[in-house]
DNA sequence: TCTGAATATGAAAACGATTTCATGATTTCG
DNA sequence: CGAAATCATGAAATCGTTTTCATATTCAGA
């Protein structure tokens, strides 16, 4: 493998002169130019990637962290982050956490190490505070979940608003016994605030909540299907049921479905993100711009690294929509 | 910052011998091995990412190629794939290549500048002679595509036994009028051979093809709905339709659900991967075992990686099941 | 008692690219 | 015409880590 030294020995020049060629600094003739290009190609050279990283201080390189890749809402939004990403001539390190707080502390250390330019987190199970100190080693954007005392740019929905509109949405169709079906992280203000909006929904339109009605831990369309198993064992069971995504609904209709039961006749589902599953489910759900979401938080992400400034707090809020189906 | 002079000037001792501590190499006094330690932790101090990788000559970085992370049999592999890299110690870049020649190409300059150190393809439009040069640069894996003249390891599964599992098993429910519905990358093995298979099938049944039943450029869920739209026109439509994903094979379902078609009664549907989706469904389908291609080429990627030799061809071929459920 | 091996520590070199500083030539402007 | 600025090129330093080579001391075995 041919290094700067090969080139500038083949040229019949110096090493800081094939670098200014390369990187496309002035004073360098025409003729040396040439001699430099010549030799590159017959080298088959290009730069190193580990020793220009260490002498200009960057790695062109963003790491995101999501829960899980399969989750359709977040590999819908690494697409477009990795995207917008390569557009500006960045690589994208994928984090797994799985909901885990140690994973998420364990992928700090690529900051630390500067082993990537910044984080993008579209998933929070640690508190604020175990980030905060490693914005002194690069930037940090939120995306998706967001916390009140972070300096940091976040991009992000009223989540106390899209289950508020969901929920409402069954309360205008009439229904007034209403489950609630979601995931439940303790650190996770998306699901603190989407029981807010629930409870608030149901609060105002005067209908009082059944602690039985609530199914936690709903992740999946197979937690769907579970929890469509508890609750249709239930002597009274909710005439409607509200869910934290697409999948868990899918998974509740087609258990209600297999048990013979009608959507929405029996049971009426409202979703969330608006994947191509609740077109298919026929599923009513609250939308989210997901497009919109990554290429803001990659965008952010970008200016954060190139400003090289104090990292200060910026939000970015986007809005729900409700997409109305046959399933309520 | 602080760099290994700081911890050396702190401890009162050379880089070499705080570079000796830090990577547990013999002939270090246990005092000294402390107070290096403890001047690493009130300097915080954690080595830099690119002096390592110049200095070792390694990245513990693997980049993947898919064509595009939505895709749920794409975003299954790559779950694993990081899963497993993780806990080798390795980080895993994303690189779409939306089934671009030019973006595959691109990508290459990550292997050739040494920002990987291996590259895994899950998804090939450039023929491999356009791969092969970059073997002196680093190893590459080839994953679910694969190609007869690759001299490097690779994990797959026969596409033409799949496609011919999948065909004979509508001729067996008594089926004649056979759609096919897939994919179709000109450099694709994949869809070369799934249409052999099927073909072949047809052929071993003693049942003629008919073209204006085959329906290409289908990969996505919508894309099913627009197939189901064009074969609903057919004067004698086919009654049954062999389709190259569960997503494929669930946008025909809805849109003949949507028009009153009955399934299988009216038309027959088979899906492949055995997605989340299929059972959702009802889809019957041919199920690739996801978690061991992936697994198994990660394995080959960092066995590679680490064994610093020339690399061989190597296959690990995977076979298919068949899941039945109701869709046909 | 002597010799070779093991132990302990540090300076310099190495990895490969880019920038800073230096030198000499040429051009421009007052 | 002379001083300052610009042009053209290269040596050394820099980025930060790890290894190689060197030196001195101690220990064990013949």
């Amino acid at each position: 493998m041919a290094t700067i030294q090969d080139v500038a020995k083949k040229a019949g020049l110096s090493r800081t002169t094939v670098s200014r060629v390369i990187n496309e600094h002035p004073y360098v003739t025409e003729e040396k130019k040439q001699l430099v290009t010549q030799a590159m190609q017959e080298l088959n050279y290009v730069p190193n990637s580990s020793a220009r990283r260490l002498r200009r201080q960057q790695t062109e390189t963003i790491a995101v962290y999501v829960p899980r890749i399969t989750n359709p809402f977040f590999s819908h939004l690494v697409e477009v982050m990795e995207k917008e990403a390569a557009k500006k001539g960045y690589q994208l390190i994928l984090c797994q956490t799985r909901y885990r707080k140690e994973q998420e502390r364990n992928f700090l250390e690529l900051l630390k190490t500067k082993q990537v330019d910044g984080l993008i987190l579209t998933s929070i199970e640690n508190d604020w505070s175990e980030f905060e100190p490693y914005l002194s080693f690069g930037p940090i954007v939120v995306c998706n979940e967001y916390s009140d005392t972070a300096q940091v740019p976040s991009v992000y929905l009223n989540q106390i608003e899209g289950s508020y509109l969901g929920t409402k949405h069954l309360i205008d169709q009439g229904y007034t016994k209403i489950g609630y079906c979601t995931g439940n992280h303790k650190s996770s203000r998306i699901s603190k605030d989407r029981k807010i909006g629930f409870l608030k929904a149901l609060d105002d339109a005067g209908i009082a909540m059944r602690e039985e009605w609530f199914f936690y831990n709903a992740y999946s369309v197979q937690d769907g299907f579970d929890a469509f198993k508890e609750l249709s064992k239930l002597e009274d069971p909710p005439h409607a049921v509200f869910t934290g995504s697409d999948e868990v609904a899918a998974g509740i209709a087609k258990a209600a479905f297999d048990a013979g039961w009608k959507v929405p006749e029996d049971l009426a589902i409202i979703g969330f993100d608006n994947q191509p599953l609740a077109e298919l489910m026929n599923l009513t759900t609250v939308e989210q711009p997901i497009d919109t979401i990554a290429r803001q938080a990659m965008n952010l992400m970008v200016e954060a690294i190139q400003s090289k400034k104090q990292l200060r707090r910026k939000e970015v809020i986007l809005p729900f929509q409700l997409i109305k189906r046959s399933s309520t």
